[in-house]
DNA sequence: TTGTAGGCGTTATCAG
DNA sequence: CTGATAACGCCTACAA
């Protein structure tokens, strides 16, 4: 005969059986009267979550998703958490989902398709119902961990073909935008600044060079590329191997706005006049790029607006519905200020 | 006789089982293989760990929590994430929980005791072997919630008394020491701009309060405050305020680096020098600060530290070891630059 | 070093 | 509308 005490691991807390005691009524009443409410006559309702309320009780998540096969959390997986980029597309995200009972699972990649790998690996233990995942420079690994997984994923920030989801914009077309304004303005000698050197750097800088060969304007010299992680104080060393490297250049396009502000400081501080003697262009329209002075040219690009249509889009595939589209192309506008 | 086919919902995903029946082995032996690779021979933990490699298997972190009580997983909780101040933060902790096998379930709660209640109830359902919170305006339902779950608490940004974990910085003490720097600088009409007013901002106050009134040099006309969220544009807008109720001020402590700036641009446009016709001050030592023209003096806080010791003490406590301090005061420096 | 038995808290299935 | 039963995948306890 087993004469085995009870494990009691449940850490002190209330339990749907313990509800159900309380009440007179059966484990799976309760669980009814918590997730479809309808289905139990308000009577007994009322009593069970006069019960849930006076003992506590919060539902266990993994025991649900263990018997249900749904764990109601969405994995979101951005390059850096440090780039409010990222942070707007997380809340966009974010005002969806929490909507939606979901909860968000938050990785950071570090830019790594490595680090990225190890985290989709860790977050699939978790049984997501679907995945955010940004871009597309994903490893063989990572695909095939998703494929077999069979998780809906949508791409966010960049577009690819139809075969995946996405919701983004079409970040070579932004760069070749931006540039044919700096060439409509007048300039010609305009240079390129590049750091981390992501995927859609490199796409902003094969726009930059199409405008640039359209207009025979090529100018090799002006290209600064640096695998460092972007940042103000870079954009003031960048600036400097530029004026050296290339001390004729008139216009300065930077693939984003915090290498762009390091930029404008550092001019404000040499005396290069903006953008009489320099013009400087950024990325992203960043907060501050409206009140510095002189004010940012940039291109706005709508991150809330992405990760709030990526998870809609998520959605849609959670319920197996088709989403359509299937890719969807947000834009980018040029905005122009003082600085060009 | 029972008839019933049996559930298949684990999504096709490889089970422990199906290892074990591979290798020919228990499901259990598989487990340690896992979880305890000493106490499986080297023999059949290669076959183990190739049965893994080749058939894909994610172990369930649902069942292992079940089973186990322990999720590895911990909850953080900070006011805002498009701050800065609070992603240096989360790298900080995340530098030391993933180190050391736990994944973060990362909420912000815009500044709402209210909307962070919400989340604490929704992560506790997970069970967290423990909890990184921000300050310690909790509700008192959280307060309810948190200590009858048992779960280890450790609270970051701000100090308390040595009844709860903490680490942090005295932030009365550092809005003092920035107004003391400003009066000894000569400045005597020193205003004060405050944004969102969460507990921090407020403790600054006081103690720029404080330093003035040791002074003999109350200002009150010199005080904007506003609950609106930080950001440079309401830096901008409150240094207009500023002028027209106090424009005799003659230096400005802006409760952080946004507002600063944005006062910082706003001088600019108008023509006002920095410092000599306004000194400004700000709070954080974000990264713009040090290169912005004039470059800004401001109070710099060591976030990442702050989470990397916080998830070092919540460690500790899940390990059921007493830390020692228990508070733990990571202090601030003021940084001296151009613009006062 | 390996295995057996049973339970973790919840939900799906089927029955009343 | 309510309930009995089994199962989800894994781990703790105990045994060999």
């Amino acid at each position: 005969m087993s004469t085995r005490k009870p494990r009691i691991t449940h850490g002190g807390r209330v339990t749907l059986t313990e509800i159900a005691q309380c009440v007179g009524t059966s484990a799976i009443t309760v669980s009814r009267a918590i997730n479809e409410p309808h289905r139990v006559s308000d009577e007994l309702r009322a009593r069970i979550e006069s019960a849930i309320a006076t003992l506590g009780y919060l539902p266990n998540r993994a025991a649900r998703a263990l018997a249900s096969a749904r764990s109601d959390s969405v994995a979101v997986l951005i390059p850096s958490l440090s780039n409010t980029v990222f942070t707007e597309l997380l809340e966009g995200v974010r005002d969806v989902l929490h909507g939606h009972g979901y909860r968000t699972l938050i990785g950071d990649t570090r830019y790594s398709p490595d680090e990225e790998e190890s985290l989709i690996r860790a977050y699939l233990e978790h049984s997501p119902d679907g995945v955010l995942i940004t871009g597309f420079d994903q490893t063989e690994a990572t695909k095939q961990l998703l494929s077999t997984s069979r998780v809906p994923v949508v791409h966010m920030m960049e577009l690819m073909d139809s075969t995946t989801y996405a919701v983004g914009l079409q970040q070579y077309d932004a760069g070749l935008a931006m540039t044919s304004h700096l060439l409509s303005r007048g300039y010609r000698r305009i240079g390129f600044l590049g750091a981390q050197l992501d995927p859609r750097v490199m796409q902003r800088l094969a726009g930059y060079r199409a405008a640039l060969n359209a207009a025979n304007c090529n100018y090799p010299a002006g290209e600064i590329l640096d695998a460092t992680p972007s940042s103000i104080g870079l954009g003031v060393h960048l600036l400097d191997r530029l004026l050296k490297q290339a001390p004729d250049c008139d216009a300065l396009f930077c693939c984003n706005d915090d290498l762009a502000l390091g930029v404008l400081f550092e001019c404000q501080r040499r005396g290069i006049r903006v953008p009489q003697q320099l013009a400087v262009a950024g990325f992203n329209d960043l907060a501050a790029s409206a009140w510095v002075s002189p004010t940012l040219t940039t291109i706005a690009t709508p991150r809330y607006e992405i990760g709030h249509a990526a998870a809609a889009m998520l959605l849609q595939l959670m319920k197996h519905e088709l989403p359509d589209p299937t890719v969807l192309d947000l834009g980018f506008a040029v905005v122009v200020r003082e600085s060009t």
